[in-house]
DNA sequence: CTGAAAGCGCTTACAG
DNA sequence: CTGAAAGCGCTTACAG
């Protein structure tokens, strides 16, 4: 069944056939009516490929996670934010293809997303800096966005939570409270989050002209294990406060701080980032910041499409805000 | 650039090149290399979607997961087979596609799944027994596998672990550590997993001629929260032992447990499903069953494909072997 | 072993 | 407002 067929039954031409299905206004009333009829009844749906070769334009989006990224195998972050990329490439009739980026298949994949012409864009979530997926992109002029903002190169698309803002209001917080040895469990350094979750930490004690203690910053690859491991080693020094990059860290701190017989809040306050869904159920129950990982999935999806139909515009660089979420554990 | 551009290049027509890229036998040696020198100093990638056109074929498998599934959202179980899918579609040079099914867009998906022509098959993950997707597909003769093996209809392609099996080895054998009173947290009774659990933990009872009992059998839909509060109802009767059908019940089971004054294992024990990654981490580490979720994933890619390219061949039907994993839950 | 040609199912100027 | 025709970039009989 093709659009041949349903010009013969609808006595029309496939032409007009294709200005119908593409809403196209220049098309009688009557006309529309008749071929529209014909396509539901004989539910014809167009196929895909053909439209895609003909109009240059597949309507399939590419979603790029770097598997390197340890967080995925246990981060409920990733979930969450793949669903608001999926509802929102429905709401706007797209498909969205995944991609887990690999080592070792990377060349090869960057290849065919950039030049297969399969999809019409792309949006890289927690990217590393200086991915070099990000420069073949820009050679091949593919319109992707990133999520999580680019730290050097102004002309790239992103949409972002503020997390310095966010992380400097963590260390606030803890600080009202008395805390005064706050030490961070951070991201991997060469993502966006890992960093600027750490630099609103510095901020936030310099504000109270604090001098931060290089020994009281660790390295928890935004994985439950690292940050225990991280944890532990912490803990030989006087602490009174742990802000964890990830709430999944958060309960790793948790658990080594506990295991320690240290009493959290009493003893070691924990606070975490995300607001996953377990937040609210660790024990104690979790302090965080919440951020909108879901509606940044379905921005970005909004925005990579808004790029594709009006290139040319200037960059958006989208920064949503967070909000903190105050239980049990400080 | 394209085929003709190629072929101008190296002196040969659009047949020959396209016959070099497809590797077929019929070109000689040396214009094969010539070929080939041109296609990679223009490192030249063929339009997949004109491929696909005159092929028929496009290289590309839909993977779809119901939303309504809560656990996604929880439960590490997704990404690791995600994981799988995704590696496998890299090694044999196919794309992947991801469809979350939401209820609503769900007619529309179906749809565009199954006539649009984007996709070669469909794995379908997690589903749901008398899903109205496995008609269509059948209906359409779209080739698709499912995780997890279909009740009923024994012409349809899956891939599986033995869930009655093993759970009736957890129970053997925790009525071979003096356990009696054996309750089970189940998963929804509308998908295989969760039913073949069931079937497992009675048929383990049966084998000691014990009697189930139907008090201490709660469900707990695959997720954290619904076990506990499953368990909390649970604790008014004496139990001995808990089966959950899935480690994230196990976590919720434990912390009910625990929350209500009782030791785990000394009191109860807790044995679960899956063996993710937080089950060597639960305090006492988890007694599970480990499944092998990834390597699901890649069979199910593998199956899919081997169906695609040689229709016609008897159903597949795979059921991969688990193991019990003893740590201290008991 | 290789090339010319038809065809995959659409879109889109162009002409009327 | 509508149709005939060219074209998107490939694959694949067919002929030689």
């Amino acid at each position: 069944m093709n659009l041949e067929h349903i010009a013969k039954l609808s006595g029309v031409s496939r032409s007009t056939v294709s200005r119908v299905i593409n809403n196209e206004p220049s098309v009688t009333d009557t006309t529309r009516e008749r071929v529209l009829e014909v396509i539901q009844r004989l539910n014809f749906q167009p196929n895909v490929v053909a439209r895609s070769l003909a109009g240059g334009r597949t309507r399939v989006l590419g979603l790029v996670i770097p598997m390197g990224v340890a967080r995925l195998f246990t981060d409920p972050y990733f979930p969450i934010f793949i669903q608001g990329v999926t509802s929102a490439c429905n709401a706007h009739d797209h498909s969205m293809m995944l991609w887990l980026a690999e080592p070792e298949y990377e060349r090869r994949m960057i290849n065919q997303i950039v030049n297969a012409g399969l999809i019409d864009g792309v949006i890289i979530s927690s990217s590393l800096i200086d991915d070099s997926l990000i420069d073949s992109l820009i050679g091949d002029n593919l319109p992707f966005v990133l999520i999580g903002r680019h730290p050097t190169n102004a002309s790239i698309n992103y949409v972002d939570v503020d997390n310095r803002e966010s992380a400097r209001q963590v260390v606030n917080h803890l600080l009202r409270k008395g805390r005064r040895r706050i030490a961070t469990i951070t991201g991997p350094q060469n993502m966006i989050a890992g960093l600027d979750r750490l630099e609103g930490y510095l901020i936030g004690l310099r504000e109270w002209g604090l001098i931060p203690d290089p020994e009281l910053i660790v390295d928890g690859s935004f994985s439950e294990e690292g940050s225990y491991l991280a944890v532990n080693r912490l803990l030989s020094r006087p602490i009174d406060a742990i802000f964890a990059a990830s709430d999944t860290m958060a309960v790793g701190a948790i658990r080594a701080v506990r295991e320690a017989g240290y009493r959290v809040p009493e003893d070691i306050s924990v606070v975490g980032y995300d607001d996953i869904p377990l937040a609210a159920h660790t024990v104690p129950p979790l302090t965080t910041i919440r951020q909108p990982t879901q509606k940044m999935g379905a921005l970005a999806v909004e925005t990579l499409i808004d790029i594709i139909e009006n290139p040319g515009l200037p960059p958006r660089r989208i920064i949503l805000s967070t909000e903190l979420v105050i239980r049990e554990s400080d």
